[in-house]
DNA sequence: AGACGTATGTGCGTTAACGCACGTATAACA
DNA sequence: TGTTATACGTGCGTTAACGCACATACGTCT
């Protein structure tokens, strides 16, 4: 494993705001913590936490995503969660838990900043508009997690995976997704031949298309005719509370 | 509908401490909230929050607690969290959103304590220990709401019903609980009849037995033996964030 | 006691998803 | 250019849960 991330060259005050959080803070507060800011890529697969893991940072997506998954004793996993460059992953760290029972990993890899965990909480505490944004972006991936649990319960394989589909494409900034049918069984916590059906229909349909690894977006609209209502649900509560 | 809740008489320092979150306050924060804390009664089946509505008061829990349930465009439902006399409801309010997409509901009638939603937020925004207390608790109950998407992936009816009995064991002070098999069909997201099949499993083994809305916890070592991890994963979480 | 409303029991056909086994295709590398 | 690892395709039996229809039992209220 070694360090998580790869640091990378400075001078980098423009691709920080490719984080919508960080381009959401006021001009003075992002001056106090630019200085704290440090560029790294992540790779497809890296884990940024483990599961009640020490978290020496908090991380500010730009061009990469994360996923939060549970893994279960007999080894199955799902996804709760995708952070993107509309969060921050390490909430537990202002939260006051230190620590959270569930992994995180690398779906898309890229870019993100990554901030210590002291000059973060510093800031925090100053109870300003930093402690603000970083609270209701919590409230928005609380109803994340919440529509996940209810569209697991309720929602069918397909559904799920245009739901899934629909949120990488937001996060990627490509319409060529790279992952397979495996990793993606995992995030939804399904079969592998599970998925292999229900993307069968979806390239039937001319929604996507797909080849060993490589996933390509057609149709952004007929997914979304497809799609169940919670992929719309955490995509208007996400805009209201962070506009 | 009307007034949510009803007031009671006065005079209630110490039922005030039977909600955990309030008697782990240090002494002199609880001396200046207490006199914004007004007991009430809840009813069963009571809305405490509609999805989107408008929110006063936070409520802390004693003897009651509440379902945090979410309802699908075509009327089927959910739940996603369970708050009893460890927690709090109305999170939103201090988390900055207002409001949230979910409706929370009574799910077993008793005393609760509320406060407004403004005397909360002056605390809150001291950041000392109340707002420590609130974040902490919220952690809490992000794992709650995770497992509860995980579980409903992974597990089934059977286990799940054991997880709810023995959570909502926990939070009723009684081995008798009040509820037919068609509301709790209504919280696990499966069908009525799909509780009752689980309900006279576990029945035959000896754990519960039950009479048309009436359920008895009769052997809840057997209960634990044949519950899924997640009852166990939440459960250790809240304590290890709120000792 | 009778009648009604509600809660639970049961049966039956249907379906989505599972687990497993193995076949086929693609990319990369020797 | 052939081999190998990996990704995807397919078939088949099994199961959990579904939807619907209706039977039975319990309580309560007249």
């Amino acid at each position: 494993m070694g360090q998580k991330g790869k640091r990378i060259s400075a001078g980098h005050s423009d691709e920080v705001r490719g984080n919508r959080l960080l381009s959401a803070l006021p001009a003075d507060v992002f001056e106090r913590l630019k200085i704290h800011l440090e560029p790294i890529t992540f790779s497809l697969g890296e884990v940024v936490y483990e599961s009640g893991g020490h978290m020496d940072y908090v991380y500010f997506p730009t061009t990469s995503h994360i996923s939060l998954l549970y893994t279960m004793i007999d080894g199955s996993t799902a996804e709760m969660g995708l952070v993107g460059q509309e969060g921050v992953v390490g909430i537990a760290l202002f939260m006051g838990g230190e620590t959270t029972p569930n992994r995180a990993m690398v779906q898309g890899g890229g870019l993100a900043f990554r901030m210590k965990a002291k000059a973060m909480l510093d800031e925090f505490q100053r109870g300003g508009e930093f402690q603000h944004l970083m609270l209701r972006y919590t409230q928005a991936l609380i109803t994340q997690i919440s529509q996940t649990a209810v569209c697991n319960r309720l929602h069918s394989v397909e559904q799920r995976l245009c739901r899934w589909l629909l949120m990488t494409h937001d996060m990627a900034q490509t319409d060529q997704l790279q992952m397979t049918h495996e990793f993606i069984s995992n995030m939804l916590g399904v079969r592998r031949e599970g998925v292999t059906m229900a993307a069968q229909r979806l390239q039937q349909m001319g929604m996507i298309s797909y080849v060993r690894g490589h996933i390509q977006i057609l149709d952004r609209q007929q997914l979304l005719a497809h799609v169940c209502e919670c992929y719309q649900v955490v995509k208007d509560e996400h805009s209201r509370l962070l506009g």
